[in-house]
DNA sequence: TAGTGGTCTAGACCACGAC
DNA sequence: TCGTGGTCTAGACCACTAG
């Protein structure tokens, strides 16, 4: 029986403190100092076992103010599908309609609007080749004005391409007033298909999403169908996982 | 202007090699001595690059070998509801069923079957009292003989007591034959619900999984419900991400 | 046995925050 | 100003793997 090396001991000590609720939501720990003197060591080994704490997401840090149970976060449901219809029926768009439900209020970023090459994941969805061009909508959404989610809308060009959905700027009740108005496209969304993986964060998207070191985010493909079985939408999202539940009803027949 | 530190930039190098496929799959990086050596710094500053390029998911090492680019790795689909039906008729447990679809040997290790008291996030679920006795059981899932999932499985005492469910033996067909068949339970599962989310290992978590540092865990909570609303089940599950793919179809009514 | 990564020591300087 | 975490140096010993 191998013993663990002593900053794996310094990690779990603290590790169990902060389980067991010993050391509270956004409170300081023992500088790394400390810990080094409490655990006759050296300070290096002190902050190797901190590290491991802030790899695990258990604390944050920050330079001149020192480390810090990270605080749970206010968790977000993210629902796909649950309350379409009747979100739709309020007139704003299904994102800011759940925020608002939840007490919360959203607002969505324009970052881009154009045409780009398909990305192969979205082109395999959309029925299309890999690089053919389509419309794209990128933007990132906030919620009580923190960034919270990168959102890229790809659009099938023959469908779309004059309309609002081409145009940089906001479309009044989303892209999906659009898709069902009797005055838009005039069409019914009756399946999405979403496909989620997870995985670390890249620099940038850290970064653009505001989050810390630790933090996983998921990736969401969700593709959007008609009663005909035709693509309608393709969104391509990034979600920071440590403010986030997803939930999914699945009716079985 | 603050130019990122030497660490950064060595891992920012190498992250860059990585993803431009410079450095392919399973490709071995070069020792933290070369390293060190080659941006002329000492081997301390080197590991810490190669530390969090490790916390990002992107390489593995072990003692004695080297560090390695993380291949990628087999993905598995993830469906919940979508081949319920159908997966029933095979009478082999759902698990099993999906594995088989996409070429894979599943096997369900039975780890313990007992009265525990209800956790409060299943208790909510069940309609109970948090730390009322319900039964349990849990598994390790394997495929192709490696250990995949822990799943464990909530039934309410009042339905399940003196059921093979509350026996300490695996159930042909799964624990979803014995609810649906008439001659067990007899009642009909309409309805999932399922949350998901993600956070990093403990460290008994990622050794049980046998899952690389740096790799994420989804938690999912799925309630099976039936035609009177009724809970007959809540499985909470444990799942690396790297090798998942979750995917659910959602019908607009 | 030589080379690899894993751990540790005992210092140092810096940037930043709180007082 | 002083304490904090962030970074770095220049060594050392150990455990493990491959040849």
């Amino acid at each position: 029986m191998p013993s663990s090396p002593p900053y794996r001991r310094i990690a779990d000590d603290l590790r169990g403190r902060i389980l067991a609720g010993e050391l509270g939501p956004s409170e300081q720990l023992p500088s790394e100092n400390e810990l080094a003197a409490q655990h006759e060591t050296t300070r290096t080994t002190a902050r190797k076992a901190v590290a491991l704490l802030r790899s695990e997401g258990l604390i944050t840090s920050s330079q001149g103010r020192g480390a810090f149970v990270r605080p749970r976060p206010h968790i977000r449901m993210l629902l796909t599908g649950t309350n379409y219809r009747t979100n739709r029926a309020t007139g704003v768009a299904n994102f800011n309609a759940e925020a608002a439900t939840q007490g919360q209020q959203a607002r969505q970023q324009l970052l881009h609007v154009g045409e780009v090459p398909a990305p192969a994941e979205v082109a395999e969805r959309l029925g299309a080749q890999a690089g053919e061009p389509v419309l794209v909508r990128k933007r990132l959404f906030h919620v009580d004005d923190e960034p919270t989610q990168f959102v890229d809308g790809y659009y099938p060009r023959d469908l779309f391409v004059g309309t609002p959905v081409a145009e940089n700027r906001l479309i009044r009740g989303g892209v999906h007033a659009f898709i069902e108005d009797p005055g838009g496209l005039g069409s019914r969304v009756v399946q999405f298909v979403e496909d989620l993986q997870v995985r670390m964060p890249t620099p940038p998207e850290s970064e653009g999403l505001a989050i810390p070191p630790g933090v996983p985010v998921a990736r969401v493909l969700r593709t959007a169908h008609d009663s005909h079985g035709r693509v309608l939408e393709v969104l391509d999202s990034l979600v920071p996982c440590d403010r986030h539940t997803f939930r999914y009803v699945i009716d079985i027949p």
